[in-house]
DNA sequence: GCGTGATAGTTGAACACTCAACTAAAGCGG
DNA sequence: CCGCTTTAGTTGAGTGTTCAACTATCACGC
């Protein structure tokens, strides 16, 4: 294989591994906090919320998962968990006899509004405080545009 | 406690969905082809490559969790996996008796010096060529604000 | 209807990470 | 020097994630 590497210069060098430590700076704290104050890591927290916003707390596994950004074996997993905690049950779908239907109780919703105040803070403080209003807005640019290119 | 949650708007909401997607995709990718090419975790080539760049692949164990965003324990465990495939070496520290040195053998420098290409051109693909130079810098000085404030 | 390939979801094993507890040595105040 | 606190690093248990294999059902062409 002759094909030539192009490696970062260093301005690319830099703003990589400027990237690589605020982001897993920004998702450890956030996860910790969450496991803190909520008992739950973040992958989860994100699924409750997902299931919370859908028409009658409900969401069919692979939707739940493409929107949570979980793999569907992941998915299988963390909601095996959150149904042994009573925050999720899981129906079977009338439509289709293969589907599963993922359902936040009234508990789960219950916990999940009692984590979201502490974990929007956190937001809050370790993401938007820092930021300028015209960073915020090129952040989301340049996560639409990433977002986009790697679905 | 009667203290008002400050909400995200939408535009925060989205901001934040964004970056969310976004970075999670991108790691999860990354990840990926390096396990797949390289047969090991983004965590552990970051650790080589730290240990590459240290005057005589040397470093302690403390100043490369630092450097490589690890915890500790997570570091710990690490090394002795890379240990146990030959790639890196523990030695006891000849100034700090608790101390250990971690230092990169030949062939884990090889096997980093083999998975690198492959890996920076996902880097490129995935981050740099989709966002303009303009891109680039904002996302330069949004990072290295974030990592200032999460320090 | 009937095979054939796609899709939905689960499972278990291997691996990775976290947290708290632990050992050992260093630093430091008196 | 001697306690006491701090720092360095490791360990094991518990939890979460991945990967590949698996079952069951669906969709489609014929």
């Amino acid at each position: 294989m002759l094909v030539m590497t192009r490696w970062l210069d260093p301005d690319e060098q830099r703003t990589w591994r400027a990237f690589l430590t605020a982001s897993r700076a920004l998702m450890d704290t956030l996860d910790r906090e969450l496991q803190r104050d909520a008992g739950m890591p973040h992958a989860y927290y994100e699924i409750l919320v997902r299931l919370s916003e859908a028409p009658d707390r409900r969401l069919r596994m692979s939707e739940l998962a493409e929107s949570s950004g979980s793999s569907r074996s992941r998915l299988s997993h963390a909601v095996a968990r959150l149904e042994a905690a009573g925050w999720v049950r899981r129906e079977d779908c009338p439509t289709d006899r293969r589907g599963q239907i993922a359902h936040l109780t009234d508990e789960g919703f219950a916990k999940l509004a009692a984590a979201a105040p502490g974990h929007v803070e956190g937001v809050r403080r370790h993401l938007f405080d820092p930021l300028s209003p015209a960073q915020v807005e090129q952040l989301r640019r340049i996560s639409e545009v990433l977002a986009e290119r790697l679905r």
